[in-house]
DNA sequence: ACGGTAACTGTCCGAACGGTCAGGTCTGAC
DNA sequence: GTCAGACCTGACCGTTCGGACAGTTACCGT
């Protein structure tokens, strides 16, 4: 019923995400985002508790569907985890370009948020590499996962001038590539549905 | 002459590189690192003239390393371009892993600052991307470029409880693979002298 | 008409923080 | 002895910012 186009939650949001991105979270200010929208810095913190809340809701869709993400995976192993990872891991980056952008940027203010997830982003970040690994504890393969998983996340941060068919392409041939794994077969449909 | 084990000015260095990594730079204060080495937050502000050129100050070998290769890949071209960038990126990451870390997970606060070099670290960016691509503009090369780099980035900053030889080898290995590059061969001497 | 509630705002406040300043102490040179 | 300069400090200041609060307006059900 309400018009989302004008509700202010909404535009707080997109104005919050737009400053954030470009310069930064701590340096945007509370009122910064009020003047950006055309409302009272009171108003703002009548939608959002503070100042992290803003953030945490920013961030809820990527966390949740990294959460969801590392449930799926904790019931696969070996290639198959590995490769239903990192296809899924590059389509949430496609999908959520800003977000990642703000994550990348922001690592140390965003790793101290309380209520994204249960867990701490070290753990997930682990479990990912864990299962991106193919559950092995070899140096070298935990390296690659870590390298995949980070070179995924980096260019993805990035804006890059490419259109989200090449850069998936491109990025999951790269990450095949670092991980040794052949870029051959599609793992069986990574997200099911949308993707 | 001056005994520098316990010269103040670089006791104040190392307080700060430790604050500034676990704690980030902005939520570490001046005051934080004064009570760490126990002087006065004036005195402080005597040896460095403020916060940021404390980081500066910190950042600076890594940022002259980089330079320096930057100019070392202006003069080549290709494969050996590429090898040579990734090699001396390795190295200059493993020498520096808590600079890296401390940049990594900073970017937002770093990123403008002004007396690194007296390039943007995005222009620096650029050009180490174009040159690990081999030259190549193709959308697939730059996009596995920057995922090697951003790959290596990432993995130096997360601190695995590998020796700097493991870490070495797995990097490289994985940022050829990323590259679609031989591993066999070793780059003529990437980085002279000392590496 | 009226009470309640959601949306919104002006104003104020306290804390944190970066930075300044006047001055104090020590040492070494002349 | 004294002058200069490096080193260090307590006290202070201005600003910024996140957040609290007491309202006010507008809408809606009864």
């Amino acid at each position: 019923m309400a018009r989302t186009s004008s509700g202010l939650h909404e535009r707080l949001l997109a104005s919050a995400l737009r400053l954030f991105v470009s310069r930064g979270f701590r340096g945007t200010s509370l009122a910064d985002i009020a003047a950006d929208v055309g409302c009272s810095k009171a108003s703002l913190l009548y939608h959002f508790s503070n100042k992290e809340a803003i953030l945490t809701e920013l961030l809820m869709p990527v966390g949740n569907e990294v959460f969801a993400l590392d449930e799926r995976l904790s019931e696969l192993d070996g290639e198959e985890a590995a490769l239903t990872a990192v296809h899924s891991f590059v389509g949430i980056t496609l999908r959520f370009r800003r977000e990642i952008k703000l994550l990348f940027d922001n690592l140390a203010d965003v790793s101290c948020l309380p209520d994204l997830g249960v867990e701490t982003m070290d753990g997930i970040r682990d479990r990912l590499v864990d299962a991106v690994a193919g559950r092995s504890a070899a140096p070298r393969d935990r390296v690659a996962a870590l390298m995949a998983l980070g070179g995924i996340f980096a260019t993805g941060a990035a804006d890059l001038p490419y259109d989200d068919l090449t850069l998936r392409e491109a990025l999951l041939t790269g990450a095949l590539r670092t991980l040794n794994l052949d870029p051959g077969r599609t793992v069986r449909d990574a997200e099911p549905g949308k993707n």
